[in-house]
DNA sequence: CTGAAAGCGCTTACAG
DNA sequence: CTGAAAGCGCTTACAG
């Protein structure tokens, strides 16, 4: 059982290779100029001890821990799927950067912020879903590390924010069904749940939606989407009942745009002929869902991508990253033939 | 701005209450009495400085990080919504238990695994979607740290392991068809890449069903279902044009069951008048794609839990904790009505 | 009931 | 180019 043995320290290693553990630990971190001969009889040691740095060791050294917390929620009666997106995104792009991650999805989202910060867990913390009034700014704002947000809250004083341009998005999307001649449209918006939680982008995306659609003199219905079954279904069918002159329907919610196909055909009305369909959802999210829907994308990978990034620039040189940035990214509609 | 402020170590609030750094360190750990005036006056100092232990400097002193890692794998060409289910029930689990999470999904796992152990960030591991012959079982093997795996490995030699029984899932739903009287099934079996990767549970449902099948005299025609669209619907049109004489349909394959009510609409097929469904997968996957489907019982917020309760068993005791163990969930078969 | 001190495994000025 | 030493912020025998 070679499972008694000690693990390995720098110490070890020292002692094998004859020198002092400050030159190991030179030697680990190209700190300074070592000799070619010195460091051969050090790689030879770590090699042959398997050692490998001791990362609380480190961290209480350096003052850095190479971790960034990643603040996930998950609320009940929410669809869930689009989320994964987002995760797989910033973890992707932490370890590419050096960085692991502390996944964390305590009810109590203020809480695990404060805790993971101020136990110095974690160099930066990257908040997923966040809400117009989220509770959990405050926390970040106190803590010394830094903090990435993706989506916009009401005051993002002191936060670098990223989020799709949802404004934009409706506007694309009413742009492009009006210049298709639709002159009547029905929306389907997130769940009310998620507007009084304070998920701006519902509202972000509706007004923009009714204002623009003002301009242009169409006939815009607005509604709330479901986010269960069997009420996503009986919604969508009060929703079409009430609206039989509507000629066209734009989506923003995911639970109902995964659902849509089923009740369409189930209706027997074809898209594009009998009704333009046009929504909201990442590519990887139609896919799973097999969505034929031409769509805004909504650029999961971008987002969680770029919060890592900043969030990254702002931990190695506080100094550097210069104020805090609040950046949108640009909608791009995706055609997919499901409009006419 | 508070925030040139110095964070408080345990040294400030020792000063601030007038006792030494062992005292606070002892009321705050609670391994030895402390006379409540002390405990009061550290208290004081404590809400005061707004002290919080430093997670690094206490890993460093106790040998324990109270955090585990949990390997998750991203398989291209692979179809995810499962896959949140058992990392958000992990991740509850594990806090419940007072351990943070550390997620992992480099593409290297066995690298991954060597990396988190090897340098202590993590007091253990939990491995997500085993495979036959995974490689990261032997990083695993090699770590100080115990690992719990969920998915059934080839060699279980001393890992804790936990999966749902899916041989039992498969007579389970054999038997389910044979009480109604059907004699010609049709199985979809997870993706040909799932059995070349090693994904152990397509072929023991398989090789379960068939064999259950042969006993009853039923006959069962094996497919490979498939992970993306449109190869999905393809694929079931192609199945169904092949057996029209099948009365039921077994579907182990999460792509084809979430596509399977578009497709059966389409073709205008009965369920169940002309065709029996049963398959496998999580009620809140279900819920997602709003499948109506008798199915057995995933669990993956159990195996999840029962990984983590494990695994922490194993940290806090690597002694009592016992010979390694192979627990195996047992089918529960939910009637949607989807049979006759 | 409490304190002084050693030690956990690193990094990094300071010195040569 | 390299070493001895201090220090990061804790915990825990050891002593009283």
């Amino acid at each position: 059982m070679e499972s008694e043995e000690a693990v390995a320290t720098i110490g070890d290693v020292a002692r094998a290779a004859g020198v002092s553990r400050s030159t190991v630990s030179y030697a680990l971190s190209g700190n300074r100029p070592i000799s070619r001969e010195t460091r051969e009889r050090i790689d030879q040691a770590i090699l042959e001890l398997g050692f490998t740095v001791n990362a609380g060791a480190r961290a209480l050294a350096t003052a850095q821990t190479k971790a960034i917390g990643l603040l996930s929620q998950f609320h009940r009666d929410e669809f869930a799927p689009a989320m994964l997106q987002y995760i797989r995104s910033v973890s992707d792009a932490a370890r590419e950067l050096g960085y692991d991650v502390l996944f964390v999805t305590d009810i109590d989202g203020s809480a695990a912020v404060r805790r993971i910060t101020s136990s110095n867990m974690v160099d930066g913390v990257v908040l997923l879903d966040v809400t117009h009034a989220d509770p959990r700014l405050d926390a970040l704002r106190a803590a010394r590390q830094p903090g990435a947000l993706v989506g916009l809250p009401g005051d993002t004083e002191g936060l670098d924010v990223f989020d799709l341009d949802f404004g934009e998005s409706a506007r694309v999307m009413v742009d492009h069904l009006y210049s298709l001649g639709h002159r009547e449209i029905i929306l389907v918006s997130p769940p009310k749940h998620v507007f009084e939680r304070g998920g701006a982008y519902g509202w972000r995306f509706r007004d923009a939606a009714i204002e623009r659609a003002g301009r242009y003199g169409i006939r815009i219905h607005p509604y709330y989407g479901e986010s269960q079954q069997p009420e996503i279904t009986v919604n969508i069918d009060a929703i079409l009942d009430a609206r039989p002159t509507a000629t066209a329907m734009i989506v923003h919610n995911d639970a109902t745009i995964a659902a849509l196909p089923m009740v369409l055909q189930r209706r027997g009305v074809r898209v594009p002929d009998d009704l333009s369909v046009v929504s909201l959802y990442a590519q990887d999210f139609g896919r799973t869902f097999s969505l034929p829907y031409t769509a805004v994308e909504s650029s999961p990978d971008k987002l969680g991508r770029m919060a890592v990034q900043q969030l990254v620039r702002r931990i190695i040189d506080p100094g550097q990253a210069g104020p805090a940035v609040v950046k949108f990214v640009a909608p791009e509609l995706v055609d997919r033939g499901s409009t006419a």
